[in-house]
DNA sequence: GTTAGCACTCTTTGCTCTGGAGTGCTAACA
DNA sequence: TGTTAGCACTCCAGAGCAAAGAGTGCTAAC
């Protein structure tokens, strides 16, 4: 059977009632608003062809049709017109992430709220991992008798920092000389690099005099250099769910919110995704299968990407979400584009 | 009317059974379960006594009793024996706070997810303000050509740090020098003394030469003091509260779950409640009317106080949760009470 | 190829009825 | 005088049922 023009245009004023109605849709509903001249019993035939296609479904006989996931796959690929944002929208976005442009956790995390009020869905948002930052100082500073400041500063103006308890005493003498020294062996490597190196071994040489401090923090400097492989997750608009009519029922808001607390799991969906605009729907998604994902990256120092984007029912308005998503990210990507410029 | 042995006793069986049954309770079922010789046509009478005093309520003619705020109020002062609890338990939860205990912001992360696991309750945990530390050093690195890093280090242990960028280019020798002088001169001052001070007047002796470099970084330094005055909140476990039978109407749950998305209003909940072991129960919290409170302080470094504690509905298991949050804080307080003390 | 008409299906809503749980009162009992 | 059995009464929850409404699928006519 051949998908016609017609077909087409009943198929979009369908996905399109859907999305906003979330009821199922019925022919004479068709038939009224979106005039096209055809009687409903003439949409009640195209409609049949189409569920017999696989675009639509029907949930029990006397009811409407309802859009299948390859429904959405071609309102998304063939029939949506990417649809601009009014400037006030854009102008309230770009207010709202460049109040914080300093710092891009903060900006990040802005966003992700942002998003989630503006859409009404789940939003979330990872950070770039580090792994190819290149290191720029090794710092040891004297807190107490026996603890000290690690602080890593890698040449994209991330700076990591932690504590760290010796067993022994030390003297400023020794941290300077320790700082140097890894500043020294390390600087220009990104942090994969020196996390496969044998860094014991690098600094024996420079250090022999110094076992028992390199003992004490070089551990804590591998964990350092490993939480900077890592990606922060940020989500917001959990409460969201609990509006929407997919999940009125307790008990699916209930399993579907546990499924968001699993941070671990999201991040790797996240960090998977292929770069750009991606919109997968429904089946798509290995699991969540009744729901849809819209992401989009965003660069920092033209290398590093994260990623920013929505979580929601299928039934989802595709195209406007896309394209605030989109300018969120172009928008940040500019700001954080090349370290320094964004001069406030 | 006078609350004799025989009434208190008929309470507190009301209470227990309700805590955990979220069913109002009938005369019946308590001269069932448990035993204290009497027919449920007395008990009923002592019910209606109690109805009376303001103890319990009752739904509608035909259900049974459900406690009030009052009766809560009168069991966790009176009736309440504290649980200990099972060895196994503490273990557990030592073993858990213990692994991240390097670093209080992950412990007490770690304390808040456990705690909610443990209640079936949502869990909320803050850190302390620094406002009382003391500054240990100022420093200022290098990054790029116009960004610099500003690090503080107080005598706590506690590091913040952020990037600047500056409006002008700048030499290692004036970092290093400025770094000296904001060192020299708020070093041992508390984070909220040097915020009443005029900072730049203060420097403006040593640093005249560095008017530009001064001015850039002065705001940033004053907004890096400002945020360690902040306390962090962290919450866990808000998916809970759709199994609880409380908000098994999605419209309830998702007011709830709003209220609790404001975090700045639950900050200043807890940072204005007392210390020690605190409950407060339905009306005596002025907003979140329905719900109780359990919260409980733990120190650091034998002064700075953070908080520990759940939310819930009035029927809590109040008990074994107090339990649970004085171990919890009591063990975080061993752990971080003496700076540099708790070696690995 | 399109459409009007109609029988049929299924859900939703409102209504009534019934059983169960529980109270409150009264009168009898110890 | 306190306790208890008995009973009428209340209210809710759930089952069952009818009616209304929305929608389909088929057929026959245009």
């Amino acid at each position: 059977m051949e998908l016609n023009e017609r077909k087409l245009q009943i198929l979009q004023a369908i996905v399109a009632d859907f999305i906003y109605s979330a009821e199922p849709v019925g022919s004479r509903t068709i038939s009224r608003k979106y005039d096209m001249g055809l009687s409903p019993a003439t949409i009640r035939n195209e409609m049949s062809d189409l569920e017999e296609m696989g675009y639509l479904t029907h949930p029990h006989t006397s009811a409407g049709r309802v859009p299948s996931d390859k429904a959405y796959r071609l309102y998304v690929d063939q029939m949506m017109r990417s649809s601009e944002l009014p400037d006030e929208r854009k102008m309230m976005i770009s207010r709202s992430l460049n109040e914080t442009a300093a710092e891009l956790d903060r900006t990040i995390e802005k966003a992700a709220r942002l998003l989630s009020e503006i859409t009404n869905l789940v939003s979330f948002a990872i950070t770039p991992s580090s792994s190819e930052s290149r290191l720029k100082y090794i710092n040891l500073l004297p807190v107490d008798e026996r603890t000290v400041v690690l602080m890593i500063v890698s040449d994209d103006g991330q700076i990591s920092n932690t504590a760290v308890k010796l067993g022994c005493h030390y003297t400023e003498e020794n941290l300077r000389i320790m700082s140097r020294v890894m500043t020294h062996n390390f600087m220009g490597k990104t942090v994969s690099d020196v996390l496969t190196m044998d860094i014991i071994e690098t600094l024996k040489n420079d250090l022999s005099a110094l076992d028992r401090l390199t003992g004490a923090v070089v551990p804590s400097f591998m964990q350092t250099l490993e939480k900077m492989l890592d990606v922060d997750l940020y989500m917001d608009g959990y409460t969201n769910i609990l509006s929407m009519p997919e999940y009125s029922d307790v008990e699916k808001a209930r399993n579907f919110l546990n499924l968001l607390q699993q941070k671990d799991h999201i991040t790797s969906v996240l960090v998977n995704r292929d770069n750009g605009l991606i919109i997968t729907i429904g089946d798509e998604n290995s699991e969540l299968k009744d729901c849809s994902l819209i992401t989009a990256d965003y660069r920092v120092n033209g290398r590093l990407v994260g990623k920013l984007g929505v979580i929601g029912p299928t039934r989802m308005r595709y195209s406007e979400i896309s394209s605030v998503i989109k300018y969120m990210t172009d928008n940040i990507s500019k700001t954080f584009e090349i370290t320094g410029d964004s001069t406030e």
